[in-house]
RNA sequence: GGACGGCUAGCUCAGUUGGUUAGAGCAACUGGUUUACACCCAGUAGGUCACAGGUUCGAGUCCUGUGUCGUCCA
């Protein structure tokens, strides 16, 4: 075996070996249980990110656990067509030769941006490659694909008859960058510096007197068909009925009262411009007021904004606007403001509310969809994700479901040759085209990316066709076990696939009848829900390409291997919580390789390779008569410990584990049993035993480590002859009585006293060290010690005086009846021991040590006795309290009593 | 404005249903070429648990309020 790790040498060939084998193809295979999970599909375009290696480790994690546990697990890949995102970046691209979508046409653009994506994606699901992930890459679907492309437009279909969908004229988010409309799930709300501006409306009822008005959208005035106010407003009482003049391109319009106003909100009173506000329409609908478009799609002010104005960008005819009014004298005032305006998630530009046709969806099964987490038919990790959703679900609005863009699953509708498309019967609907097409035209639209990708957990396994649903198993793999994701995404995404399952799987429920509670938990897509934290930088900062402070997954891999980026990434996430990130933790990721390796390669020169393939031959080599306090005790921990795994994993406490297993194995097994073995190297028939207790050990370390650490642990696993030509993946760590038992069962009992004694004796090997250390004495310079303390603790002393004596580098202990004087001195939990020195002691600074160990002990009893003596503690306390209280007391007292008479001895 | 989360050692975080002297890793400091590992070993030091009240025999833990940072929703 090298000196060191190599990752480079192993990773490649392992991953390679693994597909040759096809260990994570999910078989259909009723004798097992099954467990699955779809990954949350990355953007196909997109590059790896400390994200995506926290979310994909934990499910491999996941996935291999189970595998290990002898479930059929699948674990299904894929990537998403990310409508607008990839369609800018293609526009982008053709934008540096000069061309526009528009001059390509829909057909060219479409191979084009077609070609484009199958150059640059799919480099996101090698990237996974690299990381271990064990999903089954046959499996991979795209969003596009032509299956699941029929998926989408089949379930609009369903959704339009079921009457779920709607066209509509109505206010919705406008992007004027991307030319679409959006979702309002895809509006970001942004604090923005600008002024508020308070205008003068002249009444035209009363000659001279007018009204303030405070907008911070001045532009919008050529808009504007009315003035609102509170009806209740005593302000504004006589206003009702009355008319103002507009104050750009001038025109008397009326004012009218409406309960929707916001008294507090300036003046009290509010301009009117329907449509370019979502409230500003609600308010002229009712009033029956004309709606007045100023707006192109691009955010350019048109011709109703009159000649003055036409073709003018909108903030720029905001200052002129403003000035205009200001020159006029009608501009009142103008304050610096700050309020919150919605921009565009990608491209980080403000919304416009306009006015549109668009297609509508009413969410289906929103009921449902909340009983199904409030019941406890999907767990969320952490709960308080519940809350989030569920605020979402009581406050839901219709989803605006068509986007005026080219990439994506175009819109199932064809309208007759030059009719009123709003009408619908003019409509065709369907998932086939209309047979006399030539009088049809389909619609331009595509549908919102996240109407595909809601579909996922279904649609993936073959849904809606009958055949392609059994031949993936749907009704196998069908609710997924668990999805791992972000809780940004958590309506965009969790929500959305909860409702598409609960319409969609199984048969079609009119939409006035609500489902039962078992139809629920057939039809939810997933049973628990585990929701990452955010990957943060240093300085607490969200990682993003703009300020360059996220690290490339990749290069790391290469630095410390996939298996230190995935245990350091891991030991640092705790459930629920951001993570900061630094690198130090993925230097400790490979350090702990690097141990896991050397105890491997000790072991290996210990002796040669055994066969280890079945737990029982490991077994036989123990020998009842060499088994030695530290054999049973490392064994129990080993018991402890996966109990301890077992318990957390069904916790979803991922760092936990990892922290439960890295301490077993580096402190109990490293640090104290492996060395305290060192000595039993040398006697034949001890080693035999010890050998076996270190490999059965190792193998229980290994197996545990394996979802974590997959590479490393699947190479040795093999090279220190656990395999056989098998892979570690099929192998169960196992629980902790099971454990036990098979030793049981071969003859070996180990007695949970033992654990007591070895961390008595282990305190005392650390209180004998301290002593030396502390006078700068080497680890390996031999000195002697002496002890008082009674016959159990004497007796323990002598038993393993041998290895006592190696782990402190001693020369002898050596029992004596009365304090030596002069020498300094430790309390241990087997007595009080004295570092046996020549010269040199340094009597003041002893006394310092042991006066300040006297002191806190004396608080310490004070404490338990104040404590002891309260009547009401005594009284109420349970008694195993009061007990371990009176233990606690007498413990510290005999402490102190040494102390003192350590203290003593060095007058 | 509302909701949720964080505030514990210099840093990053554990701390189960309230019950010994609040833990770990890193960093710091001291010492070390031990039968694997310096990507290592041994040891030392470092904390009024954000603040103020309350409940309790007993509070880092439960309750109320405040501050502060962050996230989401309006």
């Amino acid at each position: 075996m090298e000196k060191a790790y190599v990752p480079q040498e192993v990773e490649d060939r392992l991953y390679q070996k693994w597909l040759n084998n096809q260990c994570f193809s999910g078989k259909i295979d009723p004798s097992k249980p099954s467990y699955s999970i779809v990954i949350p599909p990355p953007n196909v375009t997109g590059v790896l990110t400390m994200g995506h290696v926290l979310n994909t480790t934990i499910q491999d994690i996941l996935a291999r656990r189970s595998r290990q546990e002898g479930k059929s697990v699948l674990w299904l890949p894929g990537t998403d067509h990310a409508g607008i995102a990839t369609q800018t970046k293609v526009e982008q691209s053709l934008a540096k030769s000069g061309k526009s979508r528009q001059e390509l046409g829909r057909g060219n653009f479409l191979e084009h941006a077609a070609a484009w994506r199958d150059k640059h994606g799919g480099i996101i699901l090698k990237q996974l490659q690299k990381l271990g992930c064990s999903c089954d890459w046959e499996r991979n679907v795209h969003t596009l694909d032509e299956d699941y492309s029929k998926a989408v437009v089949d379930a609009f279909v369903k959704l339009y008859n079921r009457g779920y969908v709607y066209r509509g004229q109505r206010m919705v988010n406008w992007c004027p960058a991307s030319l679409t409309a959006l979702s309002d799930e895809e509006v970001i709300m942004k604090p923005q510096k600008g002024f508020l501006y308070k205008i003068r409306y002249n009444i035209l009822e009363t000659p001279g007197a007018y009204v303030e008005v405070s907008t911070t959208r001045p532009e919008t005035i050529v808009g504007d068909v009315a003035l609102a106010i509170h009806p209740e407003d005593p302000r504004w009482v006589t206003l009702k009925g009355k008319h103002v003049l507009r104050p750009i391109n001038p025109k008397a319009i009326p004012i009218v009262a409406d309960e929707a106003v916001q008294r507090d909100f300036g003046t009290g009173v509010l301009k009117i411009t329907p449509a370019h506000d979502k409230l500003d329409f609600e308010i002229a609908k009712r009033h029956d007021l004309p709606i007045l478009e100023i707006l192109n799609p691009d955010g350019t002010l048109n011709k109703q904004a009159g000649p003055n104005y036409e073709g003018m960008e909108r903030f720029a005819a905001r200052k002129i606007i403003a000035k205009n009014l200001d020159d006029e004298g009608m501009l009142i005032e103008s304050e610096p403001y700050e309020n919150k305006v919605g921009f565009s998630e990608r491209a980080d530009v403000p919304i416009e509310p306009r006015l549109s046709e668009q297609w509508f969806l009413q969410y289906p099964r929103v009921e449902e969809a909340k009983k199904a987490v409030k019941d406890g038919h999907i767990r969320f990790f952490p709960k308080r994700w519940e809350k989030t959703y569920l605020h979402w679900l009581d406050n839901i609005q219709d989803w605006c479901i068509s986007r005026q863009l080219w990439w994506g699953h175009r819109i199932p509708v064809w309208y007759r040759k030059g009719s009123i498309r709003s009408d619908s019967k003019n409509w065709h609907i369907s998932t086939t085209p209309p047979k006399d097409i030539h009088n049809w035209e389909q619609d331009e639209d595509v549908l919102d990316t996240w109407a595909s990708s809601w579909l996922w957990p279904l649609a993936t396994l073959g849904w809606p066709d009958e055949d392609a649903m059994e031949k993936k198993g749907l009704d196998y793999f069908y609710p997924t076990s668990a999805l791992v994701t972000g809780p940004d995404i958590i309506f965009f995404w969790v929500a959305r696939m909860i409702m598409a399952g609960l319409e969609f799987r199984g048969m079609e429920k009119r939409k006035d009848m609500s489902l039962s509670e078992s139809d629920i938990a057939k039809r939810i897509p997933f049973n628990d829900v585990y929701f990452t934290g955010i990957i943060r930088d240093a300085d607490g900062r969200k990682m993003s390409k703009s300020l360059g402070n996220s690290p490339d997954p990749l290069e790391l891999i290469a630095k410390y291997g996939a298996d230190g980026l995935r245990h350091g990434i891991m030991s640092i996430a705790p459930k629920g919580q951001d993570i900061r990130f630094s690198e130090e933790r993925i230097e400790q990721g490979r350090n702990f390789c690097n141990k896991l390796w050397n105890v491997c390669r000790f072991r290996q020169m210990s002796g040669g390779p055994k066969d280890n393939s079945i737990i029982d031959l490991i077994l036989l080599r123990v020998q009842g008569d060499q088994i030695t306090k530290d054999d049973q005790a490392i064994l129990l921990r080993l018991a402890e410990t996966l109990d301890e795994v077992e318990r957390l994993y069904e916790a979803y406490e991922f760092n936990s584990v990892l922290h439960t297993i890295y301490h077993f194995f580096w402190t109990d097994f490293c640090d104290w049993y492996i060395e305290i073995s060192k000595p039993r190297m040398n006697d034949s028939q001890a080693k035999e035993t010890c050998l076996a207790v270190q490999d059965l050990c190792i193998r229980q370390i290994l197996l545990l480590l394996h979802p974590y650490t997959p590479f490393i642990t699947e190479e040795l696993w093999a090279t220190l002859g656990y395999s056989n030509g098998k892979s570690i993946q099929g192998v169960s760590p196992g629980k902790g009585d099971a454990f036990i038992k098979s030793l049981s069962n071969l003859g070996l009992n180990l007695d949970s006293n033992t654990l007591g004694n070895v961390s008595r004796i282990r305190e005392l090997i650390t209180h004998l060290r301290a002593l030396k250390a502390e006078r700068h004495l080497s680890n390996n310079k031999k000195v002697e010690f002496l002890f008082i303390g009674n016959e159990s603790d004497e007796k323990m002393v002598q038993e393993n005086e041998s290895s006592i004596l190696a782990m402190v580098g001693g020369a002898a202990l050596k029992k004596t009846d009365t304090a030596p004087s002069g020498l300094p001195a430790s309390i241990t939990p087997l007595g009080t021991f004295f570092l046996d020195l020549s010269s040199g002691v340094d009597l003041e600074s002893e006394r310092k040590r042991l006066t300040k160990d006297a002191k806190s002990l004396e608080g310490i009893i004070r404490g338990i006795e104040t404590k002891l003596s309260n009547p009401s503690f005594v009284d109420k306390a349970p008694e195993q309290v009061v007990a371990g209280a009176k233990k606690q007391l007498a413990d510290n007292q005999a402490k102190l009593k040494e102390t003192k008479e350590a203290l003593q001895a060095l007058q």
